[in-house]
DNA sequence: CTGCATCCCAATCGATACTG
DNA sequence: CAGTATCGATTGGGATGCAG
């Protein structure tokens, strides 16, 4: 098999990279972790992930609202409420994401000496 | 169930996070599973991922080498030759990245028609 | 309450040039 | 061949203010 072999198709490198790519920022996984326990309000979202601004997390259901995984929905009353839920599309991509997020927890003591290790070794090297 | 109570322990988003961080960039996983079919020279890599820069490649590779996903060989005769092959943990880390990306490759019609619908009615609606 | 618009800083990434 | 260094363009993301 030579290396040129192991390309990978363009059309699959871009739609797993679209798709790692939207669950791969900042704020998407918390997000669906978060909502993946039942409906939340965007302000009820906002309190349960401390840290995100305002503008990001609106930015993050917008993303997943247009892939599908997530739904909007405004109820018009004043003030206006706005409710997130999962669809089944994104409660199904969760069960991979949860399978590499058991891995990270279960293994991250092996990342974090590995890249102990590293450290140590590039300061000596210095 | 109060949202609140939905809190993913700090510990366990910034361990999760750091991994997906990882490998939610840009080439990681390009290179990860360009890299798994067997260890290959710098420039083999180069060419086996089209469009990626030296720089990212660079960056890349070496972020993988400190998480513990792959080592690197160096090879001191003239020209230089370097040499990258998965780890144990690597390949580890593999499966769960692999089984996302089929997901992905398996339902992508299903992103990309919620993506069009979604554009199509924001088209509308402006 | 929800969320868009704006400004602004910092990080990212590509291209190019240069070194062991 | 395998990098490092630097510059410029693009992007990400926070803060603030305003509107429905």
């Amino acid at each position: 098999m030579k290396p040129q072999d192991r390309y990978l198709p363009p059309e699959v490198c871009r739609e797993v990279g679209s798709v790692l790519e939207c669950i791969g920022d900042k704020w998407t996984i918390l997000v669906m972790r978060t909502l993946d326990g039942g409906s939340l309000r965007f302000s009820e979202l906002r309190r349960s992930i401390s840290g995100v601004s305002q503008k990001m997390l609106t930015a993050t259901l917008r993303a997943l609202e247009r892939d599908g995984f997530v739904t909007r929905t405004v109820t018009p009353t004043v003030p206006a409420r706005v409710d997130y839920t999962m669809t089944d599309l994104g409660r199904e991509v969760m069960v991979p994401i949860n399978a590499l997020a058991t891995w990270a927890l279960r293994n991250q003591h092996r990342v974090s000496a590995a890249r102990r290790s590293y450290d140590a070794k590039s300061a000596r090297g210095k």
